[in-house]
DNA sequence: AATATATTTTATGTCGACAAGAAAAATTTA
DNA sequence: TAAATTTTTCTTGTCGACATAAAATATATT
């Protein structure tokens, strides 16, 4: 069965008012299936929802039909709803779709940008320095693709921003799946590459961002292929 | 208001099983939206669709949810829901992300292509032929969306798949708004441009493909601002 | 008459209940 | 005992009704 995640506040708040309810769901599940507080493949039960909600199942229907089309669970017909599965046969499309994103992006940004929205870069670029200074995994996944989605603001193109958003959660589940002992070398080496990248940004210098960008892809794209190597989880795919 | 298609022919069939009121209403307001039966930017009433499609709400309301998520229409909190404007603030950014969305498909179709996915390709490139060859405008540049997500679709690749097809309806309806007086010329262009695109792919040609994808999109970029700067319909954006 | 306020109306957001498939359990049959 | 079949249980898909926010209309006020 699914994680519970029963310890959540929600059932002691009041009632959100007309037009939050879907809101509401939505946000906390997306938070808990990004956190993996919900495993990938776990059936989610409406009436379940319903009743930790304290609402009537439309609400909750309409957030998981939203989750549906950002990928983040699977509508079987007539059957449950499931938490989208960490597919791993759809990695090379996912690596090739996340490498050209954060280029375009960062490639846009570098044109596009603002001083006000390299200061929320910068901003978000420092706390993700301290989640680094304080060893904080979890946190650095997150600034993380707040961070790059940011960027990806600055450059002003919805399509890319929504793509590229999605491909950043799907990431962050990936890291957070296959994180076990982490190497902490890599961190030290996103930080120099992020701050390249800012400043490339601030100066309008298209092609060192892409650059920048090209590599931070690679760089992790190694480090999930690096996790998914040695994690003993990969043989829970094999049928013996 | 809305135009309402009142001689459509779902108010005579029996009301669908189970699970397919939501898909029948998707597909026909997709339709409509897409050929304008729908005017940008006019409102859509659940309570009207609920007589029309003889069905309740509820499955109304998911299928205007999953509508918004492809960007075809926009849902205003506690007010109505309306098909989604043509915004011309956002061509280029539209025109960037076409541009590249056709390369890359085009591209990986080159790499990862079938022989049985050719001959799709091929017989969609025939009916665009015939539709060519007939002078229908309408029929091409539908024919010209299911061509191109074809070819997409032996990239393998469902993320760029996936925004391409968005990318494809919003020129679908671009290039039927401002469509007026067609330049019978460009036409055969197209023609040419597919040949030369199929060539490529079934050759596996990744260089070619990019390259010519490349051109067709530039091609198309610059026939819908043509159309766009001799339009009059401009004018209605401006105030006086 | 024009603006501001109160009232009515309309359409959305939410609800609880029923209907229909699918899975699970119980029963039958070989 | 094991497979097949029926019955039960459970969950989803749909429905009609109510509650509420926003728009439209009517009324009051300056």
């Amino acid at each position: 069965m699914a994680a519970k995640a029963k310890d959540e506040t929600e059932t002691g708040g009041a009632k959100p008012k007309r037009g939050l309810g879907v809101s509401t769901v939505l946000e906390t599940l997306r938070r808990e299936i990004l956190e993996l507080k919900l495993a990938p493949g776990s059936p989610i039960d409406e009436t379940e929802l319903s009743q930790r909600f304290k609402m009537s199942r439309t609400p909750i229907r309409e957030a998981l039909i939203k989750l549906a089309n950002d990928g983040l669970v699977v509508t079987l017909p007539n059957r449950a709803t499931i938490v989208a599965p960490l597919d791993f046969l759809e990695l090379p499309s996912f690596y090739d779709a996340l490498t050209l994103m954060y280029r375009v992006t960062t490639r846009l940004a570098a044109q596009n940008r603002t001083q006000d929205e390299v200061a929320v870069i910068r901003d978000l670029q420092a706390q993700y320095s301290d989640a680094v200074a304080d060893k904080d995994v979890y946190r650095m996944i997150e600034v993380n693709r707040y961070f790059h989605s940011a960027i990806a603001k600055a450059g002003k193109n919805r399509y890319y921003t929504e793509l590229f958003e999605r491909l950043l959660d799907e990431g962050r589940r990936l890291l957070r799946f296959y994180y076990s002992s982490f190497n902490d070398e890599l961190p030290a080496a996103y930080l120099d590459e992020h701050e390249e990248m800012v400043r490339a940004i601030e100066a309008g210098d298209v092609g060192a961002a892409d650059r920048i960008a090209g590599q931070h892809a690679d760089q992790i794209v190694r480090q999930i292929q690096s996790y998914i190597v040695d994690d003993r989880r990969l043989n829970a795919e094999i049928s013996l």
